[in-house]
DNA sequence: TGTGTGTCTAGTGACAATATCCATAATTGGGGG
DNA sequence: CTCCCAATTATGGATATAAGTGTTAGACAAAGA
């Protein structure tokens, strides 16, 4: 049973031979196998000038078996660093690292919180029952220097939370309302695919768009792309082609030069130049991807009379005009509300203006639905039977 | 156009798919070992000597594959293929099965093309589109078998002899083009074809005619004259007229018409047993004079003819002739009041016919009604939709002219509306249609797309008249109104399905009553002869195959969109500019998104729906789908029960060919004859519904607010206060569950309301009229009424509606069963029957109370476990007790006898458990068992043991078992709930009584296990017997088919037996849990997700375990009902059932409770679970099975280095299909005619063969640690030991029912 | 190949997800013989 | 007229969609060792 020992710059000697290299329990989700690699993200990360040592608190999401938080920790030390796991055999990992990290270099920033970090509750009795730590609210115009998240949401049916997070960036409220709190992620690569994009990215649907709207987002790290999704007839093209077809989003004959990025957005690709994680330096087989999440300058108030309007919208990707139709009794008189360039559009065209116009042009429209019509019933659960 | 007409015809079959599929499998494993050298994958234990044999074979086989390639049906589509190339091999037309080979029961390949193109065959044959026709003629002939292509090609010749248009000789002429080109060969029914069109024509003499005949020898004649449904009645006459014509030439079932026919013209009166009216035109639906005509019914000076169901009035001449027959009877009344009241139409048909007199009078008016209602229920069927429409106008010109706002009127003027602009766009729809059909080019057929979709629709849609098709589409939609979990609207694909299947049910009526029409067209005809058409004319089984669902969904989905399009309402808004006024869209189009998966809606507009809400809408009900008028045609084949004109099959099935085609065999060999006696007296038994109920629940209702079981009316849902944006999520999260909720119970609340008011609306329409339910069955025998909304299956409000029509004297002991049935709905049914009747006999006073003013506050019913039946109780008994002799009261009312837990009854009688089959009264007792009260003190009992073991729970739960807590769990467990449905039930208990609700999930799945456990302690040998039918399931629908992979049989998948049993009635039931696959169908709404019925796709493993053991019981439960049915009919009783209650007059319950008793004795004498085991063995012979052997027994060694040898021959892994190719191979060479390749199959080893010599299931070691999987020919285990319970110990128990 | 892990689905009558992209088979059209 | 090849079209399969996951046990399938 061989053990971790790593001389990367982030790595605290203190925990050499403290993790195992394999582990038997994924629990579903993706863990950084390799100091290395987490080296390669925290240096792209760079967040050493945004948070002061022994001044502000890390949330750590579902740490597994904490390689990178250790790394984190060392890198930043932060005041508190709360791990929320509650998985058996991470948790008694984490209580060794921490154990060791107490007996020997005196750190005492780590928390473990062993709750379930999907539930709302988790975060509330974080802070105002067990008042493990008690951030600060600081004012939207700048990035809060006092909380950071981390999160692992690598699991399958992790993606909802996800988008829920960047709702409630949106929503400004959760963690949120203490201002624009950086948040770093592991994500599905699908997900950060779909999300991260740019407007004309054929991924992008609702929830991407709603990421550019509530929130600067940035690819920090990707991983090779698992070998099913590459085409084997993969080919190098010239630059124009290439730029079209990838813009397409199709994950078979995408343009880039290497495998590597496939069906992620190329334009934010160039844009964030994430670093690449190898298949050895991680464990579990499924592409993730790192990305970075901080609340943007809208909010979910602007757009709230859309929702429905939206969520019609994205349905097809034909042109704006024509799917507008059916949207709603009457939609034909919202036509003449809209400006005409933006109706020559189709949907995952949309820039942030964009849709804000939209919402603009929707509160003019005398017909809209009232809300109550926007409530579409969800009755399908079984219910009692006499 | 050409290109799009062979796109047409080249999409329609889909046949190509189809052969891609074909050309998929035969380069697939299996072949590619047929084809791969020959000796290679013979075992290398097989002497050189043997090894030539094996290679002819094989290389045969191999030819035989590389020939399969010219199987598909490729390039021209095949429309225009020309040679046998493509044909199917006369043995490949029918030689495939379902899920065993042994049950004679055919599969054929290609039956949804070869329905399709029935249908457009049909379609295009009334259209006389000739190079049409010829192609899929051709088609045909390749793809069915000689007989039934004979079949096909005399209908098609039907269609195209009608009319002028098509002589004699170009009629001959198309036969003999048949017969050169498609071997068409004829029958009896083609020269009946030929000469009914001799005999049509004006000109023909009755010379010719005799001449004609002459060419025919007597007996052929007698043959050709058996299809009177196709020759007619007046041609018919015709014939009989001839000279050349004796009785010789007559087939016995005309006999009696014939001779009567001779003796009326040698009178020179021809067959005058119908009224001389004027010109019969009972089947015009649109011709509106005739309906002006239809309002003075009582100028006949009767008002008997009240009612006009669905506001349609009964045919002049029929209301005459029924006035006639009614003054007939009553001219001899004495009561002259009486006679007055008759009339004047004061009272209703049910209230004449209880206050006639004599028997005969009786007799004789149920005559007269039946036949008067046998028009009516044509009207009905035939007109129903349109009555909807005349409703519309009717309120769209009173609102025209008085400028009236009533919501519902203006609703229905608003359809109207509608309704006239829809027409010309179906109108408009049904030329292009044309113009395509007929490769017009003249017309615009608009873009790409929509020209393919109108190639699939076109030839359906232009069969149903376009005012219909959109009456039907408006009515379909307004009734789906707020259904499938959306408010105010509607699932698109729910809509786009119904309307569909609405085209095609009206299309299907008015086709069949053309037809009876044609016919019977003869004005003179005799009624007997009319009866012999029309009930031949049933017979015609299935050349009008119903429609696949991805027809249904084209044609609804035009209509659909025609309708979205068109459909305007006017909206006003205020705004500051003012006024603003706006036509919108009255449907439009959305998605929804559960769980991330779109749905499509269509939602009402706002303005529509709030005319919607809680107002009856009566007019949208199918007429189909109503009560009949006159008692239902009997069953006799698997078509033909039920409404005169509608097509219903004996058993209802969704998308299961292969349960259809086991029914439909089992049905032509005549094995369902038991069957149809049983459904047949369930159909039989006359209805009416009781008025003085009808006006208690009628009061209540009104009120709007919500009274026992009538849901109050709710105008709109309430919602939690809003939240701010930026609130908590889980504050929001939780708002939002609330706002579901309440979503959820209002809409539940209103179709609660809603579905009431249909059964109302209803029930007021046939209030005075004698009904008749028609019946069909589940897949496992289980009887239900076809007409879904109203009928005796409903709960306790609609089932206190019904009364028999027809009464029967108390007699003796009459009275006292009418007190048993109301302490029982009363909820008083666990004492002693002496004991109830004590109970009643007590509180009679507050009986006529209730009787006397139902409305009181504090009426004693309104207590009752079943309100509304204990009302319809004490009216009855309020009644007779006013008689002085009661035993002469004439009861209509139904006495239920109710099995006490009846699949536990069964599953006692099969496993023979004593003290089971005492708590279900099996066994003769003083007073009534109570099985739920037994588990519940069982259940008390490990409780109170695990408390003392310390168990915290059980402490907590000590003492509170109640009957109440493990009732709903105890019925179900029968039924094969699962333990989480039980943990449901319990939960709802626990939450209701207990107090402590944080732990009742808990505590709901301690006792649910432990009442498990209890019930398995209780009915031990049941259980053992439950288990094993799991198991055979398990083994079943786990097995491989030897001919798996055969390259002839490509379709089935691996697992493809389901499990398949014969009910002791002789009824076949497959399980239809299959895995379907689906695919999207486009339509201008959107796309419709539909799934392709398959009988041989793979089969749902566990849906099949977990569905055979209840359902086994289902189908015996069935079999028991409709034996006694059987019986009950044959002693004349009137017979209903709800399952396990079955209902009959109260002096009657006697005979019937012995009848039950000794129908349940009989059934269960037989070894039940022995006789399903033998059928099994027989029926899955030749299926294989998985085991799992310890890996190093010598078996699995000598397995494995069978298979090492074939693969390193073939160069790859061996499959299973390999396997069983190998022992397919052995076993058909051992039934050689060569000796040497028998000897060479003896020798042969395979891995099965060689399995054979051991006990392979004895073998089976769960605890083996490494184990091995071989395949063993499919075995059972034994059956469970009976207990020694003797089943005939039930003809004592006078509780077994009650 | 034998394990632990993750996913799926749970009574009957009876109720069903769509849009889009992509690979590939089938068909058509054109050209040459 | 047929044959062959390129171009076009049809078709089935895969995948994403939204965004709390009401509940638990057990069977089954894929996957990691």
């Amino acid at each position: 049973m061989s053990r971790i020992a790593s001389t990367a710059k982030s790595f605290n000697p203190v925990l050499n031979n403290v993790f195992e290299k394999t582990v038997k329990y994924s629990y579903g989700r993706t863990h950084l196998r390799d100091p290395e690699a987490c080296q390669k993200i925290i240096d792209k990360l760079d967040l050493t000038h945004h948070y002061k040592p022994n001044n502000f608190n890390i949330i750590d999401v579902n740490p597994g078996y904490g390689l990178l938080s250790s790394m984190l920790n060392y890198e930043l030390k932060p005041k508190n660093h709360i791990l929320i796991e509650d998985k058996d055999k991470c948790v008694s990992t984490l209580t060794g690292m921490i154990d060791e990290l107490q007996n020997k270099s005196n750190n005492d920033s780590f928390e473990l919180y062993k709750k379930d970090a999907y539930e709302w509750e988790t975060y509330s009795d974080l802070i105002d029952k067990d008042k493990l730590i008690s951030p600060i609210v600081q004012p939207y115009e700048k990035v809060n220097d006092d909380l950071l998240i981390v999160a692992n949401w690598t699991g399958m049916r992790d993606e909802s939370i996800i988008a829920q997070w960047v709702g409630c960036c949106g929503n400004r409220n959760w963690l949120m309302k203490y201002g624009k709190v950086r948040m770093v992620i592991f994500v599905p690569a699908l997900s950060a695919m779909k999300f991260i994009t740019e407007p004309g990215f054929r991924k992008r649907r609702r929830t991407g768009m709603k990421f550019s709207l509530f929130t600067d987002s940035k690819l920090v790290a990707i991983t090779e792309a698992a070998e099913k999704t590459i085409s084997e007839d993969y080919k190098i093209e010239d630059k124009e082609s290439d730029e079209e077809k990838s813009l397409r989003g199709s994950s078979s004959n995408g343009g880039l030069k290497i495998p590597v990025g496939l069906g992620y957005d190329p334009r934010v690709l160039v844009r964030d130049q994430p670093p690449v994680i190898t298949k050895a330096q991680y464990f579990r087989n499924a592409d993730f991807a790192v990305i970075e999440v901080i609340p943007g300058d809208h909010t979910s108030n602007e757009i709230a009379n859309i929702e429905y309007f939206m969520s019609s919208i994205y349905v097809t990707s034909a042109p704006l005009k024509s799917s507008i139709t059916g949207v709603a009794p009457g939609a034909e008189y919202l036509l003449k509300l809209i400006p005409k360039d933006i109706l020559e559009k189709k949907s995952y065209e949309l820039t942030n203006e964009d849709i804000l116009e939209i919402a603009r042009a929707y509160e003019e429209w005398p017909f809209k639905p009232s809300l109550e019509d926007s409530y579409m019933g969800d009755f399908t659960q079984t219910e009692a039977y006499f | 156009m050409l290109q799009a007409q062979k796109s047409l015809i080249r999409r329609i079959p889909k046949l190509h798919s189809y052969s891609r599929l074909l050309h998929q499998t035969s380069k697939s494993s299996t072949l590619a070992l047929a084809t791969s050298s020959s000796s290679s994958y013979v075992s290398p234990l097989i002497t050189s000597r043997i090894i030539q044999p094996l290679m002819a074979i094989n290389s045969l086989n191999a030819t035989k594959s590389s020939n399969a390639k010219n199987d598909r049906i490729t390039k021209q589509s095949y429309l225009e293929f020309d040679s046998d190339t493509y044909s199917l091999a006369d043995d490949e037309k029918i030689a495939k099965y379902y899920s065993s080979k042994h049950d004679g029961v055919e599969r054929r390949p290609y039956t949804k093309e070869i329905n399709y193109l029935k249908n457009i065959l049909e379609s295009f044959s009334e259209e006389k589109y000739f190079d049409k026709t010829d192609q899929i003629l051709k088609s045909l002939s390749k793809l069915v078998t000689t007989r039934e292509f004979t079949d096909i090609v005399n209908k098609y010749l039907e269609n195209v002899s009608q009319g002028e248009s098509l002589s004699l000789e170009g009629l001959e002429n198309i036969i003999t083009e048949l017969q050169t080109t498609c071997q068409f060969v004829t029958n009896s029914r083609t020269e009946a074809v030929l000469l009914s069109k001799v005999l049509s024509d004006e000109k023909t003499t009755t010379t010719e005619i005799k001449k004609y005949l002459e060419n025919f020898e007597k007996r052929e004649i007698k043959e050709i004259l058996r299809n009177m449904e196709v020759i007619g009645a007046e041609n018919l006459y015709k014939i009989f007229d001839s000279e050349f014509i004796d009785l010789s030439c007559i087939p016995q079932e005309l006999h009696e018409v014939y001779q009567e026919y001779q003796v009326k013209s040698s009178v020179n009166q021809v067959a005058g047993d119908t009224l001389k009216l004027q010109e019969n035109e009972i089947i015009n639906p649109l011709n509106k004079k005739n309906l002006s005509e239809l309002l003075p019914v009582d100028s006949f000076g009767l008002k008997v003819i009240r009612h006009s169901l669905l506001g349609l009035e009964p045919t002049p001449e029929s209301a005459l002739e029924f006035s006639t027959k009614v003054n007939e009877i009553i001219k001899d009344l004495d009561d002259e009041q009486l006679k007055e009241d008759i009339r004047s139409g004061k009272l209703n048909h049910h209230e004449v016919y209880t206050k006639l007199q004599t028997p005969e009078q009786k007799a004789a008016y149920n005559d007269a009604l039946e036949h008067f209602n046998y028009d009516r229920q044509k009207q009905i069927e035939i007109r129903g939709i349109e009555g909807a429409k005349e409703k519309w106008k009717h309120d769209f010109e009173e609102q025209q002219k008085r400028g009236d706002l009533n919501l519902t009127k203006g609703l229905n003027a608003q359809c109207y509306d509608w309704l006239q602009k829809m027409i010309p766009a179906i109108e408009k729809e049904h030329t292009l249609c044309k113009a395509l059909l007929e490769n017009d080019t003249s017309v615009d057929q608009g873009d790409k797309a929509t020209k393919k979709e109108r190639a699939f629709y076109a030839p359906f849609l232009i069969k149903v008249d376009p005012e219909k098709a959109a009456v039907i589409t408006i009515l379909e939609l307004l009734k789906l109104h707020s259904t499938g979990g959306v408010t105010n609207g509607f699932r698109a694909y729910k809509s786009v399905i119904a309307v569909g299947k609405a085209i095609e049910t009206e299309f299907r009526t008015c086709l069949h009553a053309q037809k009876e029409r044609k016919a019977t067209s003869q004005k003179n005809a005799s009624s007997q002869l009319t009866k012999l058409i029309s009930e031949s004319l049933d017979k015609e089984d299935d050349l009008t195959p119903f429609w696949d669902n991805s027809t249904r969904s084209r044609v609804g989905g035009v209509l659909v969109s025609f309708l979205m399009s068109i459909a305007k309402v006017k909206v006003r808004k205020h705004t500051p500019k003012g006024l603003l006024e706006d036509y919108h869209p009255a449907f439009y189009h959305g998605m929804q998104f559960i769980g991330g998966q779109r749905i499509g809606v269509i939602k009402i507009h706002s303005e529509i729906s709030k005319c919607l809400t809680g107002t009856s809408f009566t007019e949208s009900i199918q007429p189909q789908a109503l009560p009949m008028l006159v008692k239902p045609k009997p069953w006799a084949s698997f078509y033909g029960g039920g409404g005169l004109f509608t097509k219903s099959g004996l058993v209802r099935m969704r998308d299961a060919p292969e349960t259809e085609a086991y029914v439909k065999a089992a049905s032509k060999r005549g094995n369902l004859d038991e069957v149809f006696k049983g459904l047949n007296v369930l159909g039989s038994t006359p209805w009416t519904v009781n008025s003085k109920v009808f006006d208690v629940i009628s009061h209540y209702w009104n009120i709007g607010e919500e009274f026992l079981s009538i849901p109050p009316v709710l105008n709109e849902a309430k919602f939690p206060s809003e939240l701010p944006e930026n609130a908590d999520p889980k504050e929001k999260l939780e708002r939002s569950k609330l706002v579901y909720k309440s979503l959820r119970e209002f809409a539940s609340s209103r179709s609660q309301r809603c579905d009431h008011n249909y059964k109302l609306e209803i029930a007021r329409g046939f209030i005075g009229e004698k009904l008749y339910f028609p019946h069909n069955l589940d897949f496992r025998g289980r009887a239900y009424p076809i007409s879904p909304h109203f009928n005796h299956l409903g709960g306790d409000l609609t089932r206190s509606l019904f009364l028999f029509w027809e009464g029967r004297q108390l007699g003796e002991h009459g009275l006292d069963w009418l007190k048993v049935q109301l302490a029982n709905v009363y909820g008083v049914d666990k004492l002693s029957l002496a004991g109830r009747i004590q109970f009643v006999n007590d509180s009679m006073d507050k009986v006529i109370e209730s009787a006397a003013d139902p409305l009181a506050e504090d009426a004693w019913w309104k207590k009752a476990e079943k309100p509304w039946q204990a009302l319809s109780v004490c009216f009855e008994l309020a009644e007779a007790s006013k008689m002085d002799d009661p035993t002469k009261f004439v009861s209509h009312l139904p006495v239920h006898q109710d099995g006490t837990c009846n699949g536990l009854q069964h599953y006692a009688a099969l496993g023979g458990d004593i003290e089971g089959a005492n708590q279900v009264n099996l066994n003769p007792a003083d007073k009534p068992q109570d099985v739920y009260t037994y588990v519940a003190g069982l259940v008390e009992k490990r409780v109170r043991a695990d408390a003392e073991a310390g168990n915290e729970m059980a402490k907590f739960l000590q003492d509170k078992i109640k009957r109440k807590v493990v009732k709903q769990t105890v019925m179900t467990n029968v039924y094969g709930v699962t333990f989480v449905g039980a943990i449901q039930q319990i939960k709802k208990q626990v939450s209701q009584h207990f107090g402590d609700n944080d732990n009742e999930h808990l505590y709901a799945k301690y006792l649910a296990s432990q009442v498990f456990a209890s019930i398995r302690e209780l009915f031990e040998n049941a259980h053992l017997i439950q288990d094993w039918l799991a198991e055979a399931a398990k083994r079943i629908t786990k097995s491989v088919a030897l001919d798996f992979g055969d390259s002839k049989d490509s379709e089935h998948e691996l697992h493809s037996s389901s499990v398949i049993w014969t009910t002791p009635l002789g009824l076949p039931c497959v399980q239809p849990y299959r895995v379907h696959k689906q695919t999207a169908v486009k339509t201008s709404v959107q796309d419709i997700f539909i799934s392709i019925p398959s009988g041989t796709s793979a089969v749902d493993s566990r849906k099949q375990q977990a569905g055979f053991p209840p359902n086994f019981i289902h189908s015996l439960d069935a079999t028991h009902m409709l034996m006694t049915a059987a019986k009950c009919g044959e002693a004349t009783l009137n017979f209903a059932s709800v399952h396990d209650s079955y209902w009959t007059h109260a002096a009657d319950v006697p005979v019937m409770n012995r009848l039950i008793r000794e129908e349940f004795v009989r059934l269960h004498t037989t070894n039940l679970v022995q006789i399903l085991k033998d059928e099994f063995v027989e029926r899955y012979k030749g299926c294989y099975q998985k085991v799992r052997i310890p890996n190093n027994h010598e078996l699995s060694k000598k397995i494995k280095i069978i298979k090492k040898a074939w693969a390193t021959t073939l160069q790859r892994k061996i499959t299973i299909a390999d396997e069983l190719y190998m022992e397919r191979k052995r076993l058909q060479m051992l039934e050689s005619e060569k000796p040497e390749e028998v000897e060479a199959a003896k020798s042969m080893e395979t891995t099965i063969s060689v399995a054979l010599e051991y006990d392979c299931y004895g073998l089976v070691d769960s605890k083996a640690a490494s184990a091995f999987e071989i395949l063993v020919p499919l075995q059972f285990p034994e059956i469970p030991k009976k207990g020694t319970f003797d089943v005939n110990l039930v003809k004592q128990s006078q509780y077994f029912f009650s």
